[in-house]
DNA sequence: ATATATCCTGAACCCTGGTTCACCTTGATG
DNA sequence: CATCAAGGTGAACCAGGGTTCAGGATATAT
């Protein structure tokens, strides 16, 4: 058991500059940003990016760490307002709003991730928001309001394929168009 | 009036070969599809594409709007039937998901175009996909299935949204949750 | 204070992929 | 057929951007 040295501070300092400088730099020049960019941002050079992550799909996938951990946050915080009495289809909603509004921020994180296939970062982060979903979902289904069929996947679906790139009123538009779908009144006959 | 020689049928037949070559290889390698790759799928040295499409973005546009005519051409069929006596909003569904169906083909073209920024090609095929669908939606409004409120905008976004990266099931169901959102019972009420 | 392992720097490298161009080939015209 | 402009060829060019590495700087342990 070789204990390793607990890295420098200046290090983890540059590590931390890092993270942040690249989501500035990503959601403002999409998947494009350059990796003297980014450098360029956190006033570091480029070689000590490097020595933080070996690549930039690694740097990428950090970043996307980041902010899933901040939706798996979210959603706890969401589940936890259902549990304190709020009507949980309302909080799905406008939860699923949230994550979707704050994934325009980090708009093109989503684009740079799978336009360099990065592999999930923090399958704990992941797991954590998929578990609070699901209770939400349960939650809404046991008041009536959501739709029995109604799965963490359809969730998944739905984010992923959110118009992060359109104008704030075509994303409320959506998010209007959208909802109905999850609810238990208003789904149509199935084939 | 110079009247320019008509072309040259080889022409004729490499521009062709061209197109379709390059609808292939992008649909298959996403936007990444290299020029030589596109070439040698056509058949056709590299020069060939230039003399053709001066620039990869021009290409791109090119096989964007041989992609919009089928959709107009879609559309309008569509619109016949329903002035046929089809119910509106089954066929406007049904529409909606042929179009995802095929954009899956040609999945990477629409992300190739706005990677590279490309303007619209055929302006009058957009118009007349556009007008179509309006009718369509206003057919069902007459009939009493599709809300008010909707619009030819919101197909748009509905489609510029589809999941057409994921596997034909989530792809079904993204429809069934999707379409609720345009028929008149549905609707939440909007704050 | 000194030693040393960790960390930082940034110019240079290199590879990928779009684009060009000088030269050859071929379909159309008279 | 003869002629020639339209069309085709593909090796070479070039820019952008990710990545490397030899040398300098600095935090931490003794």
């Amino acid at each position: 058991m070789t204990q390793a040295r607990a890295p420098r501070a200046d290090a983890v300092r540059n590590r931390r500059k890092i993270l942040a400088a690249a989501g500035e730099q990503i959601t403002a020049h999409g998947p494009g940003a350059g990796m003297d960019e980014i450098a360029a941002a956190a006033g570091v050079a480029v070689g000590t990016l490097y020595r933080h992550f070996p690549t930039k799909t690694d740097l990428v996938a950090a970043v996307v760490a980041e902010y899933v951990a901040r939706v798996a946050d979210d959603a706890e915080a969401t589940l936890a307002r259902v549990a304190a009495g709020a009507r949980a289809m309302d909080e799905l909603t406008a939860f699923l709003g949230r994550v979707i509004e704050a994934s325009v921020t980090d708009r093109a994180v989503k684009a740079a991730a799978q336009a360099l296939g990065a592999q999930p970062g923090d399958r704990a982060d992941e797991d954590r928001a998929g578990a609070a979903v699901a209770a939400l979902i349960r939650a809404g289904q046991t008041e009536g309001d959501i739709h029995p069929d109604v799965t963490v996947g359809d969730i998944y679906l739905l984010f992923s394929t959110a118009p992060t790139d359109q104008p704030p009123a075509a994303r409320a538009r959506w998010l209007t168009l959208v909802a109905p779908g999850l609810t238990s009144q208003a789904r149509r006959a199935e084939s």
